[in-house]
DNA sequence: ATGAAAGCGCTAACAG
DNA sequence: CTGTTAGCGCTTTCAT
């Protein structure tokens, strides 16, 4: 059986408050009987239950995280760095994907409330203001990855979308690309946004990108086949695609590959995230950066600091999109095979 | 305030036993004062602690598990999919990679053992036999992915990894390879397997792979550079090569691509796992697959009867690999431009 | 069918 | 510097 703190306590002979000191590093103890009781410790291989000690503090030192979809390099990306963050600081993270399900998404959000956790971490963009609202009743605090919200004790971590978008654009219409389409998943806040920023840019050198020019799709890699009749529908006279992720950007890679057109000589892409994938996709991914790393330790750290101070303001962290530039996009001027 | 059972009871008028049965469906209750208690809950937004919970019922509903690295896509694929099934059983898991850090890899043990975790899944191959006994010491159920073990109340399920190896030599010699090189993790048994497995089909053939055509090296994403310099020692000769893993093969691919050469024209590659990456990778990548799917559930499942059973034998479970052709490797009779 | 009360393992005053 | 004790929120006999 599991020894308990009595155990420790009783072969130690000292009463159980005084291990519980020894364990936290709280209180006074005198060197002498905190190496002792150290001992014993390890002697019993003893474990404290971090399940008892988060019932009488009402920490639980674990965080709650909500995504559309861990198959999504960047989601995945995030989740990894997180939880190498989280346990240098003793936290467990319980992860949750919701494919866009807003069932689904309701049903974590109980089941994150049932595990009392310190926080949680919102990738989706389904859930109501309602719910948030609900969690800040609990004034449990929040961050959320993607689109900023000015709410009471909620946190917003992004990247601007829209310059992104533009960005992409702008080296999109450099290379010579004057006919697009965009794939994204236009129930996401985000994504519209890049999608706004990528299409002011075009409508600043005149060129309309009709909406007939824009793929609305959930990026899901089980069910692909019925995305390569997708993927070039009305797009008879482009020359690049904008695919909103990275994610998105690698399907619509392979689905171009499955039909027999080579990238970039056939058709540019470029992405959004630059995430793993983008390096080792062949050929390697064209796309704007997010700077994944530095925005999930800016948020763990104002989560952290959320946890402990209980403050309740909001937070709002804006991180600048950059270009990078690899294999995906040809210059349509110096290739005279272009279509 | 998050509302206790007490503040149920009392909004319900009746004693915190009551509501206690009447959310777990325990004991006889009156569909009267079921229905009356169910109510008060609902409007109250009460949601039973589980921590609470599981301290009085020690049972925590969590499972640990413990892989070498979640960018390696065969993990990554596990990982989403246990997720995915103990939810639907309410479970909740707890991930750690420890990128084969003994010392990350006790610790994370220590974490568990604290967190109380119902099960520990283990994907790495450090742990001694000395930390499974420890574990055992406590009772708890341990699955093994990988090489199989017969210890008490250890689970295994693993492909066999040695048959698989020979498939993937026999598929290369059926293509006309016949000089090969390997690159996998030999610190971990199921790889070593897997190269026994291959080396052993050549060697019927009366050819023999020296250990300088081995390179021995844990897949990073991180650190690929150093990677280029690599992959090709000792390969003047070699027509082919042997990737132990998806996440190592994709890897070597993306190391072939930058040093500028074609995939699988200048060299044929065969991976192992049939994971994401296979299918998404260009070339779309020949592998041996692990039926990552039925797995993982037999494994929960298995786990799952331990769990509530507290039997305490253990089981070996080993599933057939299959070969899954794709366009990664070609056939040299037919490929006349063959180096 | 319902409730009282002991206990799960630990923390945090408070007393000494 | 050390120990006593009252919770933390829930489950589970055992009475009633």
């Amino acid at each position: 059986m599991r020894p308990t703190i009595y155990d420790v306590a009783q072969v130690a002979g000292v009463s159980i408050a005084t291990v519980s000191k020894v364990i936290n590093k709280t209180g006074n103890i005198s060197e002498k009987t905190r190496l002792h009781v150290k001992n014993v410790i390890k002697e019993m291989e003893y474990e404290p239950s971090s399940i008892a000690s988060a019932l009488s503090k009402k920490k639980t030192k674990t965080i709650g995280i909500i995504v559309p979809n861990i198959a999504n390099p960047f989601y995945g990306e995030i989740t990894r760095l997180l939880e190498q963050i989280a346990n240098r600081h003793d936290y467990s993270i319980i992860l949750s994907s919701t494919y866009n399900h807003p069932e689904r998404e309701k049903q974590y959000i109980r089941f994150l409330l049932q595990k009392e956790v310190d926080a949680i971490i919102i990738g989706t963009e389904l859930l109501s203001d309602q719910v948030i609202k609900k969690l800040n009743k609990r004034n449990i605090p929040i961050a959320k990855l993607s689109v900023p919200i000015e709410e009471k004790n909620v946190i917003s971590v992004t990247t601007d979308n829209y310059a992104g978008g533009y960005l992409a654009a702008r080296y999109l219409y450099e290379n010579g690309h004057l006919t697009t389409k965009i794939i994204g998943d236009l129930t996401r806040q985000s994504e519209c946004d890049r999608v706004a920023g990528f299409r002011a840019f075009y409508k600043e050198k005149g060129i309309v990108i009709s909406d007939d020019q824009i793929i609305s799709r959930e990026p899901l890699f089980e069910e692909e086949s019925p995305f390569i009749d997708l993927v070039l529908k009305g797009a008879e006279k482009v020359t690049a695609i904008f695919s909103t992720t990275d994610f998105q950007a690698v399907l619509t890679m392979n689905a171009l590959h499955e039909l027999g057109y080579s990238i970039p000589n056939d058709y540019s892409v470029i992405g959004f995230d630059n995430t793993m994938y983008a390096k080792l996709s062949q050929p390697t991914l064209t796309t704007i950066e997010q700077p994944i790393r530095e925005m999930t330790e800016l948020l763990f750290q104002q989560l952290l600091c959320a946890i402990e101070t209980e403050e309740m303001t909001y937070k709002v962290n804006v991180f600048t999109p950059r270009l990078i530039e690899r294999q995906s996009v040809c210059n349509i001027h110096k290739n005279s095979s272009y279509r």
